[in-house]
DNA sequence: ATTAAACATTGTTGTAAATCAACTTTTTTT
DNA sequence: AAAAAAAGTTGATTTACAACAATGTTTAAT
């Protein structure tokens, strides 16, 4: 993490919920000390276990956020594509992040700082309502992750995140953002099966692997794979 | 579910955080229009992908929170104990239930049109802090299972749940209010393996079981199989 | 340019846990 | 009280998947 001053609020080209609630409530850019941090692939944005202290807002990279399990293996619940809240799920009154958050590419964080947030939370009806939408969101994803790690073989588990990753690029053709690992942590299955499943899959005509670069052939086939488990 | 007159916010014995919103924002009770219902054992309070049209708040008798997976099989995510809010996870913006939430027993749930929660979560600081922490606390708990549930085997998930019960009793002796296929849910595991642990954990004098009559024997013990998986 | 480190691949093996099947006991219904 | 349904139990069988191993390939560091 390395605090910034080229990015600001003020030159800001995708202008976050917090700025209009700011507007809104009479306050202005600058009392709000909002800060900006540039993150580096690889960096840890914020950590499971750690104090929560601020909003965070990713405005550029990719970023996956996950659980730290048992014995160093992680499970990915989903990949953060900004504009996008990221202490969401746990910002207001639980002190403690639950999950942790890794910058996928070089990245950009707006921090905020917690007491302003409470603040415009309550001030702001807007504000209120985004957040919670995105809130109820994330909790639908995550119900039907437990599903899925639960009661879907390895196959249909894959099929759902290749899907996913489809929708995230909102194309059938992609660059993978992830390394074979960290697909595995997706659908919480080991590398080795994933990449003979990425194999098995191609193989069968139902996608196309070149290295990272992933093409769905057979959606609709995909997609079965995906229902039945 | 029947309607009930017979309980009514004013001889509530344990008021909730609703009332006090309602009493600080100068509304009467009366305005409130929240109506009570009682449901027997077995009878499904809130259904999986209904529309969320009340903030449900439990006030008597157990409930378990559950998702309906696939091929019929449920994993019970919690067991409510009341005072407990019900529709908590996703009662704001999100217009579905994640979850399904099923009486345990004979219970009593009140009903507060989501138009005044809303009003009032706007309104009431106090409100709005409390029931996000609540919210937090749940968030912190999914996660929890998910590493459980994927991480864990099945003697580690089933000690984990025992002790979660034990907790939830507040005493190491307790009768269940759950059957062993049901205590096989909370833990994601098979009725059969289930029965299996218990017998097995039983033998080795980890706990006594007589029926539905548990007895945490060995908690020290109990904790180590939880922690080491 | 060379070496090290991370990443990817494929075959094999052991095992945890689901499933199947048969049966007993308890609870509910008529 | 009898019958039916639900709940609980136990052993045998099957299978999906993680773990291991061995080796190739790409990427990053010096």
């Amino acid at each position: 993490m390395k605090l910034t001053k080229k990015m600001t609020c003020n030159n800001c080209t995708d202008p976050c919920d917090f700025q209009s609630a700011l507007a809104k409530t009479g306050r202005s850019i600058d009392e709000a000390n909002i800060f900006h941090a540039h993150f580096k692939k690889h960096d840890v944005i914020c950590k499971q276990g750690k104090e929560v202290t601020h909003a965070l807002f990713l405005t550029k990279g990719w970023a996956k956020l996950y659980l730290e399990g048992l014995n160093n293996r992680n499970i990915i619940l989903y990949i953060l594509k900004p504009p996008a809240y990221i202490g969401l799920l746990s910002f207001f009154e639980t002190p403690i992040y639950a999950y942790s958050v890794t910058a996928l590419e070089n990245s950009e964080v707006c921090f905020i700082e917690l007491g302003l947030v409470k603040k415009l939370y309550i001030e702001s009806h807007d504000l209120l309502l985004c957040l919670n939408k995105v809130f109820g969101k994330s909790v639908a994803n995550i119900m039907n992750k437990i599903i899925s790690i639960n009661q879907k073989q390895i196959r249909g588990r894959i099929a759902e995140n290749l899907i996913y990753l489809s929708n995230l690029h909102q194309s059938h053709k992609f660059h993978l953002c992830l390394t074979r690992k960290e697909i595995g942590e997706m659908a919480a299955i080991s590398e080795e099966n994933t990449v003979r499943l990425l194999s098995e899959f191609a193989k069968e005509s139902i996608i196309s692997v070149k290295g990272r670069d992933i093409e769905i052939l057979d959606m609709p086939l995909l997609k079965k794979i995906c229902d039945v488990g």
